[in-house]
RNA sequence: CGAGGUGUGGCGCAGUUUGGUAGCGCGCUUCGUUCGGGACGAAGAGGUCGCAGGUUCAAAUCCUGUCACCUCGACCA
């Protein structure tokens, strides 16, 4: 027993190592493997459904709101890189760069996409002639390329997988209801499908995205209190039109620019799952994305009926649920550890006892809470379990963001905050980006994370310069 | 790109200070006993010690170079 007791300590304490655990996780969980490429990463079969199940979800919300998939290749010539002076400024120090195809050196070198925009435009700029052509809602699945100094599975991968949806529209009014329609669709499937609560709010100037005129962006907090880039969705007025000469024919007869948008969530969301739901025995996942959303373990399975019974479970689960009936020679303890690793939200057990009394035990993972249920009534109570543990994974993470976000009304205190609280910090902000870099620099990395739809009025001036305060901003260290 | 660290069977590591027959745990294979919180016994398979030079009778170990990966910073979905 002792020794089992270590191979479960084979995560890191949460507490003890946060970035030791989150590893430790994402490679015992088997979600994924180091590759001979720096930062390029083998996604395995479990991790690898996770994504498979978000896209499912997600697709089905772009689809409902009239987006259609295309796909666009993965080279950008360095030219048509170049349109666009921000953009480029942007992402070229980030580029991987194709410069030979076969034997011979290409005339001009070829950038693998770090994102697409360019390449919509080139496309647009063909397919767009009149306002009747108007809008066209595109998205990709697909993956780029960015070649990261720092790399950290799923965090920050030098290629990975997202969608990039690109659109384009008539008048600006529809490209910016277009732009927070998408925020929208981010924000309730963190809500509804990760239970994953999130501050939802504009970028300031300094960090958004690089050809953007309006960055909105969706912040979840880990649960260490640092928060991620969970999903950007940009406006960006007519300047890409400018730049790539797209055009149409309007209404009056006369020629307009387009007003465009593009929004992108990125297999990152994988890992803000992992941050902001795991504890120390591993993965806690939220049940609409669960590759198994019930493991069934049979108990002293060699022995006469067990087997058929469990099958007969699986058989009856399998209509409603992801269930994975786990046979195998190992011991139940070892299979307890193993799908609570990996996060499965509910274990059903049935064993001889249980047969006896035509019952079977149910677990939820979040909570370990044991219940024994008739069976005949356990799809109902697996799938209440399923609601309850999504619900109660929401709460947790809600009253951790809450617990974690701080006020700070003086220079002092956000300092102090800043180096030694962690998590989110609300103050007010004069709207220059001097006092975003010297906050920076004083707390030791903690930035702008988003200017809230709703701000509240918590002083009249900045919290670093004294100047008159514009907004109230969100603030904090990132990964 | 700055600062640290690590490269030894599939995985995790010891051995390097002081050169001398490559070891341990987990996993894997076979057989048997087990099975309600990571079971136990027995017998097996598996490694030119990251790579390249050098020193030496002899190098995982010493010297030089090089590559890769990890962590923390700066930059980013």
């Amino acid at each position: 027993m002792a020794k089992n007791k270590k191979m479960v300590e084979a995560i890191t304490s949460r507490d003890e190592d946060f970035a030791k655990w989150y590893t430790d996780i994402v490679k015992k969980a088997e979600l994924i493997d180091y590759s001979s490429v720096k930062g390029c990463m083998v996604f395995r079969p479990y991790g690898y459904a996770i994504w498979e199940n978000i896209q499912k979800d997600m697709d089905k919300r772009f689809k409902a709101t009239g987006v259609e998939n295309v796909y666009m290749p993965m080279f950008i010539p360095e030219s048509l890189l170049q349109r666009e002076k921000d953009h480029v400024e942007g992402f070229a120090p980030e580029c991987a760069w194709v410069t030979v195809g076969g034997q011979e050196k290409l005339t001009e070198r070829l950038c693998v996409r770090p994102t697409s925009e360019t390449l919509f435009c080139e496309h647009y700029k063909k397919v767009v002639e009149t306002y009747r052509d108007l809008p066209k809602l595109y998205n990709q699945w697909c993956s780029v390329v960015r070649w990261e100094k720092t790399t950290r599975p799923f965090l920050r991968n030098s290629e990975f997988l997202w969608q990039e949806g690109h659109t384009i529209h008539e008048t600006a009014e529809e490209a910016k209801e277009e732009t927070l329609r998408m925020l929208k669709v981010y924000e309730d499937f963190y809500r509804d499908t990760l239970a994953i609560p999130a501050v939802v709010g504009t970028k300031t100037e300094k960090e958004k995205f690089a050809g953007a005129e309006i960055t909105y962006t969706i912040e979840p907090m880990m649960h260490n209190g640092v928060a991620l880039q969970g999903g950007t969705s940009h406006y960006f007025g007519d300047g890409f039109a400018k730049s790539f000469d797209i055009k149409f024919q309007g209404r009056d007869n006369k020629l307009h620019y387009p007003h465009q948008t593009s929004w992108g969530v990125s297999t990152r969301m994988i890992g803000a799952i992992i941050m902001v739901h795991g504890d120390d025995d591993g993965l806690i996942l939220p049940p609409k994305v669960s590759p198994i959303q019930v493991a069934l373990i049979p108990i002293a399975q060699h022995k006469e009926g067990v087997l058929d019974k469990a099958n007969e479970l699986k058989e009856r689960l399998e209509k409603q649920f992801r269930v994975k009936l786990d046979d195998s020679d190992h011991a139940p303890g070892w299979k307890f550890s193993e799908y609570e690793m990996k996060g499965v939200p509910v274990r059903v057990e049935i064993g001889p006892k249980d047969i006896e009394n035509n019952q079977c035990v149910v677990v939820r993972r979040d909570t370990r809470e044991k219940t024994f249920v008739k069976l005949d009534e356990l799809e109902q109570a697996v799938e209440k379990a399923l609601n309850d543990i999504h619900e109660a994974m929401y709460n947790r993470a809600l009253e951790n963001m809450k617990e974690k976000t701080h006020v700070a009304t003086s220079y002092d205190e956000f300092v102090t905050l800043g180096k030694e609280q962690g998590g989110f910090i609300k103050a007010m902000w004069c709207g220059d980006s001097e006092c975003e870099d010297k906050l920076k620099e004083v707390t030791g990395g903690v930035k702008s994370r988003c200017i809230p739809f709703e701000e509240e009025h918590l002083a009249d001036t900045c919290v670093c310069c004294g100047k008159p305060a514009k907004h109230m901003v969100y603030w904090g260290k990132q990964y």
